[in-house]
DNA sequence: AGCTTGCATCGAGAAACGTCTATACAGTCC
DNA sequence: GGACTGTATAGACGTTTCTCGATGCAAGCT
């Protein structure tokens, strides 16, 4: 008799199919799908992109405002921004001259989900 | 009593001491901490492990159970265990003759706060 | 002590990654 | 149309990663 919770997803809304790494083991198809998607935040020039990308809460960002952020080279920046449009954390479109580039929160909010546990996993108990 | 104290620092709370990569741009130095843990959970095999040892909510798992639960050499798993635990989302301890592996909660929700956002952006503004 | 089992480390080879320069493509302005 | 600016793609090259077999070390057993 396993106790079963009528909907627990709470916050999780977004873990409803993927009951969060924490709690149950990953088969390998979810596993290949999401590992990509951390490995698209596993370097930290991605990493600083995406934060540029997303703390611009109005919404979009212009490349030719990333691209001066780095020591590094134009198209180096740019490759590192396919990744992360691949990898589904955001996407972009071009306007004119220039590019703009805004999150899709839906991702980070899966992998926020996806790595938060039942907080207090007494509380969804009893 | 399912209300809870304003203390809990579940998720909220550990998102106000860092900012979440999603409100601030994030600096070199954090991103550089911060994107080999990224990096850990970008392969398959590592997610993987990391949800069947996180899920043992009891709390340990032997190497011994993990290592047939792959199509990999024993090597191999025991390779991607050490970068999990360098990346600080796991522990280990020696009992006897085997290796025992458990989560290391304060990492996970520590990247669960960084990719929360303040839920409701207007909330937060005044 | 010597054997056996469980796990980690070593060294090697193939594949993937991050970076660059050079170049192509898309728009704008004259 | 032609020149110029902003961004993406292509190709190359050194470094890192993933995987393996071989080996080493620690602990229990006979």
């Amino acid at each position: 008799m396993s106790k079963q919770k009528p909907e627990v997803l709470g916050r999780a809304g977004a873990a409803e199919c993927c009951p969060t790494l924490l709690t149950a083991p990953l088969d390998e198809e979810q596993a290949a799908e999401l590992a990509p998607v951390f490995k698209a935040l596993g370097d930290p020039v991605r990493l600083r992109l995406l934060s540029l990308i997303a703390s611009r809460q109005g919404g979009e960002i212009c490349v030719c405002e990333l691209t001066p952020a780095f020591d590094l080279s134009q198209p180096t920046v740019s490759h590192h921004l396919k990744l992360l449009r691949q990898a589904g954390l955001i996407d972009c479109e071009r306007r004119g001259t220039w590019v703009y580039y805004w999150l899709r929160p839906e991702m980070t909010d899966r992998l926020a989900a996806i790595l938060t546990r039942p907080a207090t996993a007494a509380d969804t108990a009893s």
